[in-house]
DNA sequence: ATGGGCATGTAACGAGTTACATGATTTT
DNA sequence: AAAATCATGTAACTCGTTACATGCCCAT
């Protein structure tokens, strides 16, 4: 009796980057899986190699030992057509909503009882790792441009662009607002800094 | 020996929901907590009765039990000088990185595998869950309006509009660019339809 | 020779969930 | 009479994580 395949998401992410035609070995998956970093969160190394036994004993993946020349030989693997069938049912399952764990947004909810300066340094510490993940993403779509096979990754490091965009611009334009004795500057039902 | 309160942010956003003033049971701590799923996982019931215990183990908060007229009594929790003194620490501790786990997008990273037209409906529909989600923030800052104690609630909930607004005009706008069967759309670096 | 990249895995743990269990009171 | 709301809790489980364990090859 196969191991069953994972069900989350992230099963189908390792699955799913078998699906441009390249065969991986689980080190190498593990490079492309941290490119999901921007918009989900990148599966630990143990996980990927637990997940790609699961997958072949469900028959999803084959795999085959390359003897390094040199280094160290791997097993690389490569999707199944059982593994592309099971990807496409899966994009017509239902999604599941979208989970954000923000915790910037949390501390600044209970910022009544936070000193000001922190709150203005916790933001802006924010919108600095936004700039560098807006950075990070500019490197991803050079390495990716012109390369037809990933237009949909590219599409969505596009996407990923706008959306820590808006954030740095969000925390930057929130930490102009702070400290919030005055709570006049909430009476306008759009905010006094957007819209 | 009192158990260890947990140390996990949800921990202390139930913690942090006693320092508004008010006391609070198990239940309407929850309903308070479940404003939170804006910009963070709301805990479960369960969660929240036994993170309530951990934390008087803990001398963090105190509780009474409150005979109910007519209804079923309940025991209310209010925030400890300790409970408020382990807040503000826990705010000028260094903040985790935020995560997100967007399904949308990962589906559209796979968008070579999906059905041009199912593409199409899980955008529009992550679009339309996000007008829903800016619906149930309006008559979330309709309720904290004129409450200077909420002051940063209210806050987080403006952002909260902005984000939910740019999710939703970033899916549409990648809905009108699929299909993505011709390259060329990917070629200014910006994009064609934003910045 | 020291540290980093390649390469693979196991074991323990954690933070949270869902499912289950119970029961009064209120509204439809 | 049924369903929703108030109210509280336990137990099992899941999806991952971090820590640990191993070892080769290459550059400094």
């Amino acid at each position: 009796m196969g191991q069953e395949p994972g069900r989350g998401d992230l099963s189908y992410a390792v699955l799913g980057l078998l699906s441009f035609g390249r065969e991986l070995s689980g080190y190498e998956l593990k490079q492309w899986a941290d490119n999901l970093r921007f918009f989900y969160a990148a599966p630990a190394m143990s996980l990927v190699y637990t997940e790609l036994a699961r997958l072949q004993s469900a028959g999803l993946v084959t795999s085959r030992e390359v003897p390094g020349e040199g280094r160290r030989g791997a097993r690389v693997y490569r999707l199944a057509p059982a593994g592309e069938a099971e990807l496409r049912t899966w994009l017509s399952r239902p999604v599941p909503p979208a989970t954000l764990r923000h915790p910037v947004a949390l501390r600044l909810f209970f910022g009544h009882l936070a000193d000001p300066d922190r709150l203005q340094a916790v933001l802006e510490e924010h919108r600095a790792r936004c700039e560098e993940l807006l950075a990070e993403l500019d490197a991803v779509r050079e390495g990716l441009r012109d390369d037809a096979t990933f237009r949909y990754p590219a599409l969505v490091a596009q996407w990923g662009q706008r959306y820590y965009g808006g954030e740095a611009a969000a925390a930057a334009d929130i930490a102009a607002l702070l400290p919030l004795d005055d709570p006049a500057d909430l009476e306008d039902p759009a905010g006094p800094a957007w819209r």
